[in-house]
DNA sequence: TTTGCACGTAAAGATCTTGTGACCGAGCCT
DNA sequence: AGGCTCGGTCACAAGATCTTTACGTGCAAA
């Protein structure tokens, strides 16, 4: 198959696809020094694929910042009278972050304290991993429901950009005027390098299996294809693959324009100006 | 409510306190059998000046919509067998709802099941009020950090101008006479960019989860639409992505400019000023 | 080359979304 | 109690979109 994406073309980087996994797997730290609980603990961390980073003495708070992390599990018996100060520190500058104590023995004053100065949890040692996870994941999936905003960000292939926070494609800030589906067809093929079949696509964007002989991807795609030449009318972007599915991929068209290309530089301006009026 | 709503006539400033208190102030249903329980938890509730609901059964999901929690506290035991599912449907329903399980000894996998079908916590009985408040009150805010981003700056959007700090929107220091609804949409609206669907706009507003085929959020749109245009004619503010929600973004209209702008030449800097004097 | 499919294309009809006005009940003030 | 505002539901109409259907075209195997 053509490996070659051709990304190179548009002079554009291109958003790699797993942002959005990326986005929602946990990012956390644990500040601890109980070998056998840190060994537990990142097994089971390992297993649900998380990006874990072990600490073993407390991270100024600006580095805490870069680390970009969702959550933080620290133990206050390391950090000895210190540890207060600490955990108010970090909840305050951090209010996005959920900090999760867990930590041996502990008075209810002192858990009190710790929850009032901005903890989220507190999980007395010795614990279960699974349930120390589970109060991580709790608080943090508590704080995402208000940033969740973090959407896609845009993606150009070839001349069209994607935005999936408009729900629109554009070439040259010029909306394709897509539909809501259409986008989302779209959408789905430029975020997958291979031959998707039709009921993978049917299944994708309508949520539910596609019945036997239904055209309606067919259809859409012709209607996708039309506006995509509409406005990007020397590229074409999705491959038919016959008897298996449709692929995207940004390529260049014909010959006559590719000559043209080389002598213009890449640019057919008369085309453009033609087609903006 | 918003008793001093009607002050606002003149198109000064208002004092804005009773609503911010109101949302302050800690409001949370606690379902459980224990008389003695209760009754310390009751004493230092009331101390701390939280409007307070005792429970001995179960109420359906719609009855707690209405009592406008910011918390529940429940005790898995008195429900029994039904208690999972029920966690799970108020979970799911009231997404902005902290859910406190407070119950007897249970096992790890009991609690790790509450907690992955949406409880905030996981107290064990018997426990400190002092504590179990502290951990309501830490679930809560965290909520609350999302939508409490305390005093805001006020915001303008091509004529209109947003200020949090009074619940309303202004033309020209005259105030567009927004309810408190109407306020929330537009000011959710206008404070991203990007399109938001009806379902996320609902969630954030109203707090819970949008029943499948509600258009509250279409007719609060078209009100603020209709106020948006008698204080603003010849802008619109609130565009329709047919299939997907709604999108805020301050435009010119073309009836006025269009004549104007023959006569200016494409150009109509004294517009502005014309409008605004 | 012929034949059987798979696919491209187009348009009409069915379906879904949205705008809109009227209406009703709850809560609050007088 | 009565009038008011506000929040929320309902039904209808106008559009926009989607699905279905029909037929032409091109691919691939025999």
């Amino acid at each position: 198959m053509s490996t070659e994406r051709s990304e190179t073309l548009a002079g554009h980087a291109v958003s790699p696809p797993p942002a959005q996994r990326a986005q929602n797997r946990l990012r956390l730290a644990v500040l601890d020094r109980d070998p056998g609980f840190m060994q537990v603990l990142s097994k089971r961390l390992d297993a649900l694929g998380c990006e874990y980073r072990p600490l073993t003495a407390p991270l100024g708070v600006d580095a805490l910042v870069t680390m970009r992390l969702n959550a933080l599990v620290l133990d206050l018996a390391i950090l000895g009278p210190t540890g207060w100060n600490y955990l108010e520190q970090v909840c305050n500058r951090l209010p996005g972050l959920a900090v999760v104590v867990c930590t041996g023995p502990s008075s209810v004053a002192q858990r009190v304290r710790g929850l009032r100065l901005g903890a989220d949890a507190w999980v007395t040692k010795p614990c279960h991993a699974e349930e120390l996870i589970c109060v991580i994941e709790a608080a943090v999936r508590r704080h995402r429901r208000a940033e969740m905003p973090a959407l896609e960000a845009a993606a150009s292939f070839g001349q069209i950009t994607i935005r999936p926070d408009l729900y629109q494609a554009y070439v040259n800030e010029v909306s394709l005027e897509l539909t809501a589906r259409e986008f989302e067809i779209l959408h789905l093929l430029s975020g997958s390098d291979r031959v998707l079949r039709r009921e993978e696509i049917y299944e994708r964007v309508w949520g539910y299996a596609m019945a036997h002989g239904d055209r309606s991807v067919d259809v859409f795609v012709r209607k996708l294809r039309q506006k995509l030449r509409a406005g990007s009318p020397d590229w074409s972007y999705i491959h038919t693959h016959f008897g298996v599915g449709y692929r995207f991929a940004p390529e260049r068209e014909s010959s006559v324009e590719a000559e043209l290309d080389l002598i213009t530089g890449g640019q057919a301006p008369e085309l453009d100006s033609a087609l903006a009026g």
